[in-house]
DNA sequence: TTGATTTGATAACATATGTTATCGTCCACA
DNA sequence: TGTGGACGATAACATATGTTATCAAATCAA
């Protein structure tokens, strides 16, 4: 099922099931877009099949900023929970099976959940590991290359490059589709010699 | 003093002043460092006075990944939370007068305030505006040009390119100081016409 | 004060990356 | 079963950025 850290997050567990009862199973065509940039938020997801992305309108130009998959959730954080206009769409890549949560149930519950120290002590965790995920993401554009960035995505999400359009990918890599696909020209090169 | 979100945080308010009380306050010279690349972290830090940069040795060159100011605080967060080696040295720009704070008195007093769940939620949303702010660090790279960011960074800290070297600020920026050199004197230019 | 170090600007050249356009392939769908 | 659009490769040219070296000014330490 979706919840990967049962066993780390043992009070949040207890709750998953009711969590997962709120949520309404929908499937949806590619291209479809679940939130629009500028709007407020009301809804989360869950992932049970495909892929979504996350992107906003950059003078003109579609720039992925995020992707998500199988067994993984997602918002439009801050204006999910501060109900204020996003700053991106939400769209999926791929035909999806999701799980869609209303935000007035998750306020709702949340109600209920933020009386318990021992379960907003693991929110809390689960919030720095976010954290540290957007961190890495910035540390890395500071540090690497695109080349490099690319062949990280290679390494640690190769069902990404498979399964993602390519000038999906540049713009996630903040590269045009054009370089992107001479940096993979030059890699082919570079492994024959 | 320190704490600038007491009207928004009364809960974590309340503690400010036992929080304060097991600092230490410190003096330390310009380009003291704090914390080494690779070292456990543990102490966290309150800036009374100065500055201080964050920054790793990529590759043998200096690359500052974030700057921090009077009445900022800031720790190697994934290290000083874990007990694992931290990927980030943490050294003086200025002559400093800092506050540091031990991780065992850190712990000790998260043992109290994780009891309380009117604490525990307003930590959430410090978090959340952490993630918020690594988020739009990330976002900016992905969607802007080195020239927009100095430019951001113009506006929105005006003090940082004032009081740190230029050299850091180009590693933050993610261009090396040549190019930033160049930048301010193609925007002084455009200024003039 | 003097000498050394740091800082910043600039030039010349090399490399990386963007822009625009063209072409071929593949695939959804009418 | 065509067929238009999405996708990806590539070329040619323009611009952005890196590298290395040099010089001047500012700053710091003895």
């Amino acid at each position: 099922m979706f919840f990967q850290f049962k066993e780390q997050l043992p009070h949040l567990a207890k709750y998953w099931d009711a969590f997962m009862a709120m949520h309404q199973r929908i499937e949806v065509p590619a291209k479809t877009i679940l939130l629009a940039e500028g709007e407020v938020s009301k809804q989360s997801f869950l992932i049970e099949k495909g892929c979504l992305r996350v992107w906003f309108n950059n003078n003109g130009k579609d720039t992925t900023f995020q992707f998500f998959f199988e067994n993984e959730g997602l918002s439009s954080l801050e204006s999910f929970r501060k109900n204020i206009p996003g700053m991106f769409s939400i769209e999926t890549v791929e035909p999806c099976v999701l799980h869609v949560l209303q935000k007035k149930d998750f306020d709702r519950m949340m109600e209920e959940l933020e009386q318990q120290p021992a379960v907003l002590k693991e929110m809390i965790n689960v919030m720095m590991e976010r954290q540290l995920h957007y961190m890495k993401e910035f540390l890395s554009f500071i540090r690497d290359s695109p080349q490099e960035r690319y062949l990280n995505l290679l390494m640690q999400k190769p069902k990404l490059i498979q399964r993602v359009p390519q000038h999906y990918i540049a713009s996630y890599l903040g590269i045009t589709s054009v370089h992107l696909s001479r940096i993979k020209n030059k890699i082919l090169k570079e492994k024959q010699v």
